[in-house]
DNA sequence: GAGCACTGC
């Protein structure tokens, strides 16, 4: 470990980082205080120098550094490259943790990890014991753990004297971000310091146009205005790249058809600038292509073609494509939003924040000057385009956030330390289902189920459901199923008529190998089957199933297993018989975990849900009960999606009787009462009020049958109306765009 | 009668 190793940049290039020259400084601020925020823009070095120079000053003597991030790909190819920078094999003194690959040892001094894998380590760990510096990086991404952690970290380190009580060394803290919000993330830490370090990247000139307005937003057809934007940048610019933001595969696809056709007609050897531009390799790039097809993106075109690549937001963060000069930006994105009126995940299209705008025209600039192209005028941009990206903490469901929170001893998960906090009616939403599961009780504790439950990576519902099949003793009935529901979709629906209709033909097929009336139980055969062929991938290629996904789906099975057996060992782990046939245990089992997604067949071929919001809802045509609702009663569903309906997908057909005990629970808890409970702890003389209460309610709604006529009347389908009232309205208007 | 962005454990 000589000294002179390390202390100079290591950069093929000839220029330092800019990083290089703050060294001393840097390391000095750390050592002062507990926490530090650092900020500097993509390519000033500081998420791979700054460990280097933590570790030359001395902080792995007594603990490690670990640096999060937000993706795996980042952990591993960052701690590749200091690795080799520090001159030592990867996996030893520096090295990295993701979920499925923990490239570590014992002696590990430098650990790159994702932000997932450090929260469960607080999980086992909660004073992170092991560590002499944390540093979280890309804090300004906002990812859910990300911002989880910060928390944790203010409300532990924020009284050093006690916290660092019994430590070998006091934990530092150093916040990492580019430059936006430093001054917040300072004033969050307790007002403490702020290093920024200067960028090293290119100038991009802006510039809006003219198609899309406030009032016009997605329905003007900005695909179509993408296009043309996208053929004139090729007609008249110099050489160089085009990167085209746009928001989901079906777009894409779509504006590639249309520059091919346009892209032909051009009269080819176009004279800009005294420079030849031949023609257009047009390339699609988004997250569920095949990943070889995504690998062509990273090669230079032929000589005199130019590159243009019609990308979702995966570009804006995930890849980064070296020659891109030009960027197209459409100024919508596809957002997961919950909406917890309604309790649903409804996926929309959405304007994009101003710094999202700033992050995706920085996409022309990482090796020479560059210039970005928005379609939307200055007013999209002035009363269209938050500042900000609402952070994913405020527009996701808290069910399982909650849950941790908990299990690490936050009591009041309302007034916790947030960054920024969520709304309260989804922090209740969360406690109340927990409470349904039986993973907190009355008090807003953490019951024994509650421990079990945290410990799988698995949204909470699933998490139930494996639990209560592993008590009956069949989770291996049940495993592949919680895994085949937390990966992608594993479904292939491609875009031509005719491949869209043997596809479905097979997709089909497989549902009734399994019985014909259980989604379900579809996933599962297909799990099964597949594992079992003796060539998987080819099996997944004749029935229309991405490979990728189900090979995703068998790790984290595997994975689940393995926590599951570890759990089987304690002594109060829950044992349940039940002697009726295993078809209905099945499906008795998931209720358990999805009582909360359970429908009536109500008017036509509508079902009325049940979780106190009473919305109209349909069976997906891709479900295996489609068409089939004539002898239905009861179903249970695992997804909601609202496109021209509210359909509900991946079903399976239920008895009234399985969750009659379950149900009434859904009204029962008052989720202000609850709250309250969260807020502080409660005597037992208000609880004993509070139980009386409970009991009254209950004795007036005497049976579920009744909350059930109660809730049809209602009605209460408010939100998702609006939801389709605006689908329907985007589609006649692009309708009428092309007629 | 079909409209799934991107991460992560």
């Amino acid at each position: 470990m000589s000294k002179s190793r390390r202390s100079e940049p290591k950069e093929s290039d000839l220029e330092p980082l800019p990083i290089y020259h703050h060294k001393s400084k840097l390391v000095r601020a750390v050592k002062d205080s507990t926490f530090l925020v650092v900020t500097g823009e993509t390519g000033c070095g500081k998420t791979t120098q700054l460990p280097q120079y933590l570790h030359e000053a001395g902080f792995c003597k007594k603990g490690k550094i670990g640096i999060t991030q937000p993706r795996r790909v980042a952990a591993i190819t960052v701690a590749q490259r200091v690795a080799q920078e520090m001159g030592y094999a990867l996996g030893r003194e520096v090295g990295y943790q993701v979920r499925f690959d923990d490239c570590t040892t014992e002696d590990t001094e430098v650990k790159y990890m994702t932000d997932g894998c450090l929260l469960r380590e607080v999980l086992a760990d909660p004073g992170l014991s092991q560590y002499s510096v944390v540093i979280l990086d890309e804090v300004h991404e906002r990812s859910l753990n990300t911002d989880i952690l910060l928390g944790l970290l203010k409300k532990v380190f924020s009284n050093p004297d006690k916290a660092n009580k019994g430590r070998r060394l006091p934990l530092k803290v150093v916040v990492m971000s580019a430059t936006m919000e430093t001054e917040k993330l300072s004033a969050f830490l307790g007002n403490c310091p702020v290093f920024v370090i200067p960028g090293r990247i290119f100038p991009v000139k802006c510039s809006f146009g003219s198609a899309v307005g406030p009032k016009e937003t997605e329905s003007t057809g900005y695909v179509k205005e993408v296009v043309k934007v996208a053929l004139d940048v090729h007609t008249s610019e110099m050489a160089g790249d085009i990167l085209v933001f746009l928001t989901g595969q079906n777009e894409i696809e779509r504006a590639c058809d249309m520059l091919y056709e346009k892209a032909e007609t051009i009269d080819y050897r176009y004279d800009v600038h005294d420079r030849t531009v031949e023609g257009l390799l047009i390339l699609p790039l988004y997250g569920s292509m095949p990943t070889d097809q995504q690998r062509q993106i990273f090669q230079p075109p032929p000589r005199g073609i130019r590159k243009c690549v019609v990308a979702t937001n995966i570009a804006a963060t995930s890849l980064t494509i070296n020659g891109i000069k030009y960027i197209v930006d459409s100024g919508f994105v596809k957002q997961l939003n919950h909406n917890s009126r309604v309790g649903l995940d409804i996926l929309e299209v959405v304007p994009i924040s101003k710094s999202e705008a700033e992050q995706r025209a920085g996409r022309a600039g990482r090796t020479s000057a560059g210039k970005c192209f928005r379609i939307y005028n200055k007013e999209f941009w002035e009363k269209c385009m938050p500042e900000y990206t609402i952070p994913e903490i405020q527009r996701t469901s808290l069910t399982a956030v909650v849950l941790t929170l908990k299990c690490l001893g936050v009591h009041d998960v309302i007034r916790f330390p947030y960054l920024d906090s969520p709304e309260e009616r989804f922090i209740l939403e969360a406690l109340k289902q927990l409470y349904q599961f039986d993973a907190i009780d009355r008090r807003g504790r953490v019951t024994k189920l509650g421990e079990l439950m945290v410990e799988f990576p698995l949204h909470p519902g699933l998490t139930r459901a494996v639990l209560k099949a592993s008590s009956y003793g069949c989770p291996d009935v049940m495993l592949p199923v919680a895994a085949m529901l937390s990966v992608e979709n594993i479904f292939i629906r491609p875009g031509h008529p005719e491949n869209q209709k043997e596809a479905d033909q097979r997709h089909r097929a497989l549902g009734s190998k399994s019985g014909g009336m259980n989604d379900f139980a579809t996933l599962l055969s297909i799990f099964q089957l597949c594992k079992s062929s003796e060539k998987p991938s080819a099996w997944c290629k004749e029935n229309w199933i991405h490979w990728r996904a189900l090979k995703s789906a068998f790790s984290v099975e595997t994975q689940l297993r393995e926590i599951l057996l570890r759990l089987q060992q304690r002594s109060d782990f829950p044992v349940e018989s039940f002697d009726g046939n295993k078809n209905e245990l099945f499906r008795r089992c998931l209720c358990a975990g999805y009582f909360t997604n359970v429908a009536r067949r109500s008017i036509g071929k509508a079902f009325c849900t049940m979780d106190g919001h009473g919305s109209m809802v349909h069976i997906h045509p891709s479900s295996a009960l489609f068409e089939n609702e004539k002898d239905l009663d009861w179903v249970m569903f695992h997804d909601v999606l609202v496109t021209s309906k509210v359909y509900i997908r991946t079903v399976c057909p239920i008895r009234y009787e399985w969750v009659k005990d379950l149900l009434p629970k859904l009204h029962e808890v008052d989720v202000y009462e609850l709250s309250n409970v969260a807020r502080e702890e409660v005597t037992d003389e208000e609880m004993a009020k509070w139980e009386n209460k409970e009991a009254a309610k209950r004795q007036q709604e005497a049976s579920a049958e009744e909350a059930l006529k109660k809730l049809e009347k209602r009605n209460d389908e408010a939100s998702v109306s609006d939801a389709r009232a605006r689908y329907l309205q985007r589609k006649q208007q692009k309708q009428s765009k092309t007629t």
